[in-house]
DNA sequence: GCATAATTTGGAACACGTTCCACTACGTTT
DNA sequence: AAACGTAGTGGAACGTGTTCCAAATTATGC
């Protein structure tokens, strides 16, 4: 018997497999949109994207691979789409924080989305780490390249940068989690971002 | 009719209610510690206890609320055994890590505790935000503490402090849950938090 | 085109958080 | 001491994530 997991596997299968691979996570991202993390129920996402129970199952092994999932390709896109910009700004602090407002402003105008994904992110255990893992190198890919004003010169990448990247992205998820549930106001969460890349980057 | 939450309301009730709040918290405790979040389990918790679930629901509203209160429990007493005495090192950066060095120490020794606490916490919604933010001033008292290098002088704790305080708890807690969840190893989250403080605390 | 393997389906079943209810025990007021 | 209100008990029941299975469907090798 072969082990297929078209979820996690190099290769993507079928065009029939991918394609109901997306339906599932259309289905996830629009349950998600309208009701958050509560609304994303198993047995609605298989119903929605027109597939059965243990097929989701089999697609991917739980809520919140499925969750985590959808918010990687969140992530990618978001990413892809201001790597392809120059990022204005004349300091590293300034470029950083255009970028982290641009990407809550996306986030605010979907909150329950944004709360969905991010209670997903935050609960998931070991067995996510894959998908953990693309979300949070798109992440950094974001500071850095915001750090370093959108020019596309990888070369200047250093141990440090990345590590700056992480610290920064840290912050950006606890704050995250504190306005996702409720304990701070958008406004504060803005504040508090500035406060820390101020600290952080100080040219 | 009265309408009596032992677990939020100031006062906490007769003798015979404080008691049983206590041994809940204790049960949740021993539970937690042996098996992690999935070994809290309400009836295990009630049965443990030697009260009825519906009375354990009367006293903390959610698995969520329980863990969360007994993680306060936990910060509220490692904040005042620290609180007594001095902090050794010669600058912020270097008490403060040894402030979360012996937090993480003493983590790690309970590491399903400190899961099933850690995921409580990332979990909760508004619906907590009282038992968060007792969690929340313990961290950054503790913090702000080692800054001022244990001496009880509250008179120097300015804005910034507790910025930076609340700062270095956001990236801790970070470090936390990729170390709970088994996405970095305890060396790695050391490194990673002498980084963020070096960063952060430039003195 | 057939035989065989792999996948998908539909749905039952289970676990655990949560809610609810009827009943009992207890402490307070009078 | 009697009546009343509040808290606690025991247990059934419900919702949703997850597992499992037999039957149907689809894909693959010959």
């Amino acid at each position: 018997m072969t082990i297929a997991n078209p979820s996690t596997s190099d290769d993507l299968g079928s065009a029939a497999q991918r394609e109901r691979r997306k339906r599932i996570l259309d289905a996830t991202y629009d349950l998600a949109k309208s009701g958050g993390f509560d609304a994303v129920q198993m047995r609605a996402v298989a119903e929605r994207a027109d597939v059965a129970l243990g097929t989701l199952y089999r697609y991917f092994p739980s809520k919140i691979h499925l969750l985590v999932s959808a918010l990687g390709r969140q992530f990618d896109e978001a990413s892809a789409r201001l790597g392809e910009r120059e990022i204005p700004g004349d300091t590293q602090a300034e470029r950083v924080l255009y970028v982290l407002k641009r990407m809550a402003r996306g986030m605010q105008g979907d909150p329950k989305l944004t709360e969905a994904l991010t209670r997903a992110f935050m609960f998931a255990d070991s067995s996510v780490t894959n998908e953990i893992h693309v979300v949070g190198m798109a992440m950094t890919s974001i500071v850095t390249h915001a750090m370093h004003g959108g020019v596309p010169d990888e070369g200047a990448l250093t141990d440090e940068d990345v590590a700056i990247a992480r610290v920064i992205g840290d912050v950006w998820l606890s704050a995250l989690v504190a306005w996702v549930t409720g304990r701070s106001t958008a406004a504060e969460t803005a504040a508090h971002m500035e406060t820390a890349v101020g600290l952080i980057l100080r040219d």
